[in-house]
DNA sequence: TGCAAAATGTGCGATATATCAATTTTTAAA
DNA sequence: TTTAAAAATTGATATATCGCACATTTTGCA
């Protein structure tokens, strides 16, 4: 029953999609019409799980964790927005509350849209309600794809994919050619792969040790991401 | 930064939304005008990952689950369908290919939509619209609550939530009050928990000396779901 | 620039889980 | 009902990862 890597989809293609480009300038203006914009410092909170959504988030600069908490409060960071991502609108559109909370990993600037406008615009708009639909069922994908990951890749496997995909999201601050420098505390990183802190550093440094990256303080640079493609895709 | 368990969202939350339900008349007859019916016989495969979709699922009668395969053939079960539950909608959704592969778990009845029906709909009914978008958010926040169990618990309590979840799955073929039967392979079992064969095993046995549930043959019946509820949500 | 607090890095024993091999039970077909 | 194949179970051992305690470095602020 079991056929080998048959079909086997882009495991590497982790484009976050941009709901709002594009969009007719009539939709645009009416979302837009009352966004009040804020600056979140380094670890300040956006959303709660749990609670209910008053209206979405549109990050114009920054990086924004999404995660959950267990009962000893330990976080489990789900998935890292970069600028130009809509944040919070799972809620709104399943009628439901957060279903994960969210903070900021360095400074973002981030426009709040109210709830009434956001779904005034769905009402009426086609483009919006068919951008949704496919941002949100690749986002399944792509949660569908870090699950099964989860259960069949160990930590040292699992830490390769998440820096080459923290790579393509830190790419933006960087010029064509440049090493990139991903700027992330290794709690959020540890948080992120889902194993502690100790164990990041571990394959950090074995991933030193063979040339693969560097450290300098808290910045890693990614000197061999094919490498790392290997060792994520190894099993 | 953590805080401890505030605003928690309902986990045991499993209740799958019918996307067909309710549909206005006009649109859920063009929806079927095309179907076909085809019974898939116990592990027979419905569509595999990567492949391009040329229509939608709809679960008359029977369990799918939904799967990914890693490089070494082993499955890992993102989520078993029940019936009256829509499938393989996504790929067509995210103008992309299937994200993970569809089998049955014991013999179904499936109906088959071709694409160009349910894009038809899908372009003229903002009712389905919006079932869409509330239904896909709603996977997503249980997908995104999956994906943090794996992070946040061991096998022994990732294995009494899956056991919750298919005993709701499994309610709908007995009378209300009376004992409900899960019936599933060992292996499927630990696909899903993301774990051994032998492993399930072990902690299956655990759970009949403690009286939770017994078991004959591969039939596994639960009498104290609160027991298992405690275990699951222990940490 | 200097200092305290926060973050990072290291060693090691404890533990959960994976993995292999062998046995027993169940299932389904003749 | 018999029987062979498939599935489930048990046991033993290997391995990865966890999590504590502690040392070191970095960071941000006065």
């Amino acid at each position: 029953m079991s056929i080998k890597g048959l079909f086997p989809i882009d495991k590497w293609d982790f484009k976050s999609e941009s709901v709002l480009a594009d969009l007719p300038a009539e939709d645009f203006d009416l979302l837009t019409a009352h966004q009040t914009e804020q600056v979140y410092k380094k670890g300040e909170i956006i959303f709660r799980e749990g609670a209910y959504p008053a209206g979405i988030f549109y990050i114009k600069a920054g990086k924004v964790k999404k995660y959950k908490l267990d009962k000893e409060g330990k976080e489990h960071i789900i998935y890292v927005a970069n600028k130009e991502e809509l944040l919070g609108y799972h809620a709104i559109l399943s009628e439901d509350r957060y279903p994960d909370s969210a903070a900021s990993i360095e400074e973002s600037r981030i426009a709040f849209i109210p709830k009434e406008d956001f779904l005034a615009v769905l009402n009426q708009s086609p483009v919006l309600n068919r951008r949704l639909l496919k941002t949100l069922s690749h986002e399944f994908a792509v949660l569908a794809n870090s699950l099964s990951m989860f259960a069949q890749k160990n930590v040292r496997e699992r830490l390769a994919l998440q820096l080459i995909v923290l790579r393509e999201k830190y790419k933006v601050n960087f010029k064509p050619g440049m090493p990139v420098e991903i700027n992330m505390s290794r709690d959020d990183l540890a948080n992120l792969v889902g194993t502690g802190r100790e164990n990041v550093v571990r394959v950090l440094t074995e991933f030193k040790e063979s040339g693969i990256l560097q450290t300098q303080g808290r910045k890693i640079i990614i000197n061999d991401v094919n490498q790392l493609i290997i060792i994520a895709d190894y099993k």
